[in-house]
DNA sequence: AGTTACTTGGC
DNA sequence: CCAAGTAAC
């Protein structure tokens, strides 16, 4: 008997350890592990353990339909894990453990201690990924630090993405063990489950893609995929993401909907190669800013209460929903950064324990470029300004008024320009002058440069 | 995956 | 005058 491990890849299509597994030809049973204390040290919030839930449901499904049971017990630790597992091997008379390979830290020490402690094999796979990562080298051998070289290689590279099928139903086999208690109340916007990423991945080629290019940057608009919690619990693979796109006819929409799979990839072979990511080191510590400590500043940024309409409205949606628009995640983390001097591991920390699509690569990646002290970092000077944000992406402040009903009946041009806002008594002044923090950001990091110069 | 000031070349 | 391009931050 063949024992497929479940984690961040709930689902039966593309799934190279499951489908591994299956052509042993032997019985497969499935195995899912809750570990709701061990997440929350990794910054898991509720509406992720929530969207992990309604997809093991979802997944429990799929598998039956091909008669393979699926157990779920509840380790509130990684260390609980081994000796139980080691257990069940002997217990129900397992041959082989088969996963994917994990990227942080703690995922990869786990698997490590398994490999080592139970009495069968484990059997690691890559994920569906676009591309090997350890085959990924610049023509020096090094490993890319920027991303357009790494996606101009990527692009040469790729094979034509070729998902791999769900296995072959199988005699349906009986449960090894009764479940764990484990049960969530699921209250999120997105359907769970293979078929609903299914369908909203076709609905997204067919309906959107050809306009994707111009629509994507409008928060407004609903121009984006909307496909990233389906990525991050592993429902939808980028493999299958990639070959539905190849059926479309290319254009500027493909394109840059490819670039965005790839910026994905890129912050994965980060981590990949790089483990230390995931313990919130920087890529450059050479680079870091000093940070301030603000215990006042990061709550009302986090509550959106900042005082600049389209941060408050971005923090906001992630608030009420789990989830904000890209082009306000580069915003908000941008202003955190560049305009509170507040460390992005706070940032990082926040998003990750709302977020429904918190993935640990694109997370960390994203705000160590926000930061400046990741691989392909925004330069120092570089800041976005939240004024000229709205005023190229959200002209009409559609977005603003839906998050910020404050806002209701000051115009559109007065958001553009910041308050404070006669016709918002109840919404707060500018918390701090936008120009003076960036300068002072790039002041301070200038004259650090020259310190470290001098020391060295 | 930015913003700004300044230049250039068009009308 | 404006649009597009460029350099610098």
């Amino acid at each position: 008997m063949q024992l497929v491990w479940f984690r961040d890849d709930l689902r039966v299509h593309d799934h190279p350890a499951l489908f591994a597994a299956a052509q042993r030809g032997e019985p497969v049973v499935a195995l899912y592990i809750a570990s709701p204390q061990q997440w929350q040290l990794h910054d898991c919030g509720p509406r992720k353990a929530q969207w992990h839930y309604a997809n093991v449901q979802a997944l429990r499904e799929a598998l039956a339909g091909l008669g393979i049971p699926l157990t779920v017990w509840r380790c509130e630790h990684f260390d609980d894990i081994p000796a139980r597992l080691g257990a069940l091997c002997n217990e129900a008379g397992i041959g082989a453990v088969h996963c994917h390979h994990g990227l942080g830290v703690n995922e990869r020490a786990l698997e490590q201690k398994l490999a080592d402690q139970l009495p069968v094999p484990l059997h690691r796979y890559a994920d569906a990924n676009l591309v090997d990562y350890s085959a990924i080298t610049t023509g020096q051998g090094g490993l890319y630090q920027v991303f357009t070289p790494f996606a101009r290689r990527c692009r040469q590279w790729m094979a034509p993405p070729q998902p791999l099928p769900a296995p072959e139903p199988q005699a349906a086999q009986p449960p090894l063990q009764a479940d764990d208690a484990w049960s969530e109340t699921v209250d999120l916007l997105w359907p769970a489950g293979e078929q609903a990423a299914a369908r909203t991945l076709a609905r997204f080629c067919q309906q959107r893609l050809s306009a994707y290019h111009d629509d994507r940057d409008w928060p407004a608009k609903a121009g984006t995929s909307a496909l990233s919690p389906y990525f991050a619990a592993g429902v939808l693979s980028p493999r299958q993401a990639a070959h539905a796109l190849s059926q479309q006819a290319d254009g500027e929409g493909a394109q840059s909907w490819l670039n965005e799979l790839l910026w994905r990839e890129f912050y994965r072979y980060l981590l990949y190669h790089h483990a230390r990511l995931s313990r919130h080191d920087a890529l450059f510590p050479a680079k870091e800013a000093r940070w301030e400590a603000n215990d006042e500043w990061l709550r009302r940024w986090q509550q959106g209460r900042t005082g600049f309409p389209l941060v408050d409205a971005g923090m906001r949606q992630l608030n009420a929903t789990g989830w904000m628009h890209n082009r306000v995640r580069m915003l908000c983390a941008s202003f955190l950064v560049k305009d509170l001097h507040i460390d992005w591991r706070l940032g990082e920390a926040y998003f990750m324990q709302q977020l429904v699509d918190g993935d640990l690569a694109s997370n960390n990646g994203g705000w160590q470029w926000a930061a400046g002290c990741g691989a392909d970092a925004a330069p120092y000077f570089r800041s976005f300004s939240p004024y000229r944000q709205s005023e190229r992406f959200d002209p009409d402040g559609d977005y603003i008024r839906q998050w910020v009903p404050e806002l209701a009946e000051v115009p559109a041009r007065q958001l553009h320009k910041g308050g404070p806002f006669l016709l918002a008594p109840d919404y707060p002044a500018p918390m701090v002058d936008h120009k003076a923090q960036t300068a002072r950001f790039t002041a301070q990091f200038k004259q650090q440069m020259e310190e470290t110069r001098h020391a060295s």
